[in-house]
DNA sequence: GGGCTACGATAACATTTGTTATCAAATCAA
DNA sequence: TTGATTTGATAACAAATGTTATCGTAGCCC
């Protein structure tokens, strides 16, 4: 058998999804780092660049922006998944997006000079390079499906669409967030859950 | 110097595009195939799996899809833009999306096989790949910014950035098009003009 | 436990936007 | 050119949504 790692499950979990083997892995592991957190601690806040990706073990977390002093949730993330101010991180550019916690939360992180230097070691292998695209189109096509029932769906069309396809916002998520990640406001929404009570009893 | 092949000015660009060689390309110039097509020509229709990826040497195309009837359009393209129903495309699944001639077109495009036979071919050469990576950050920020665009601001405000970050769409475009496009009915749009008009005259 | 804060529901009113209808101008085809 | 179609403006009214204010509840910190 190969030389076994003991890894934490969220390591493991990072190594299979860049295609890395444990020997190779051991190498890089130490640069991947662990934060727990309370809730609404901000990771990223506007007009920082960012130079983290974040990999959520536990917990929740929202993208959103300021307009005029209103905060506009772009997203949430929950465990498994991965965050980042994606064009901050990519272009080096100041980041328009805040990141912070929902919940109170276990999240490991790897910085963009760590991950390059894991580029450069392994660039000949493409599963790194795979996988970056199959995470680009995924996060298109979540953006596409998502304006797209902005273009298509009443508010409240969406808010059952999220009901059926992503509970766990309706669970954990507090309802004046949903609201402007819906693009409503939090009184409209409060109508469009009343109407739906109605709709269905 | 290098033998010279005399390429139209669109292929040398997509030769370029895809950083081949002339003498490797001379072997797939030819999976390239032009159309000459007039305004209100259909590329892709809902429901079919796109296959092809186009590339617009002259003219202006729309990507739109049907809501009840009315017509939504997603996004314009012009001049050295590549379109494609890029979910379909990639999953092989029904479009949802219309593929649409606005003007008179000269439409290069290449199929999903003759695509994959020369990534087969050139699959060691990385710069496909990394043309696929820059392209997709490109969309999905383009999708990002729109979509944040449709959270923050009015239909006037995201009239007056079209004006400034994309006049073309202004000037060759049909206004009921652009209402489609920034979410508003062609009545309301024709308000906001008028608005606009009052306030800068 | 007491007080504070965050959260959510509701009402009343204001504003924005959609819908339908009509008309005028521009464009296109025969 | 002429007639038909497309495009765009405007008015009048309807529907959707935002804003502000108020209230009650639940959770949280000390």
């Amino acid at each position: 058998m190969a030389f076994q790692l003991d890894l934490p499950l969220m390591l493991e979990q990072l190594r299979k999804k860049f295609g890395i083997n444990d020997t190779q892995f051991a190498a890089f592991s130490s640069y991947f780092k662990k934060l727990e957190i309370p809730a609404k601690t901000t990771l990223l806040e506007e007009g920082e660049i960012a130079n983290r990706i974040f990999f959520i073990e536990k917990g929740c977390v929202r993208v959103w922006f300021n307009s005029d002093g209103k905060e506009l949730t772009m997203q949430f993330f929950f465990e498994n998944e991965t965050v980042a101010s994606i064009e901050s991180f990519k272009k080096q550019v100041p980041s328009l997006l805040y990141i912070e916690t929902i919940e109170p939360c276990e999240i490991w992180y790897i910085s963009k000079q760590d991950l390059e230097t894991i580029h450069q070691q392994l660039g000949h292998t493409l599963d790194i390079r795979n996988e970056l695209i199959d995470y680009l189109f995924e996060r298109l096509f979540h953006y596409m499906h998502h304006f797209l029932s902005f273009l298509r769906d009443s508010p409240l069309k969406r808010y059952e669409a999220l009901i059926k396809d992503n509970p766990m916002v309706i669970r954990r998520v507090p309802q004046h967030y949903i609201a402007s990640y819906l693009g409503v406001s939090s009184v409209h929404l409060s109508r469009v859950k009343s109407e739906l009570a109605r709709k269905k009893p």
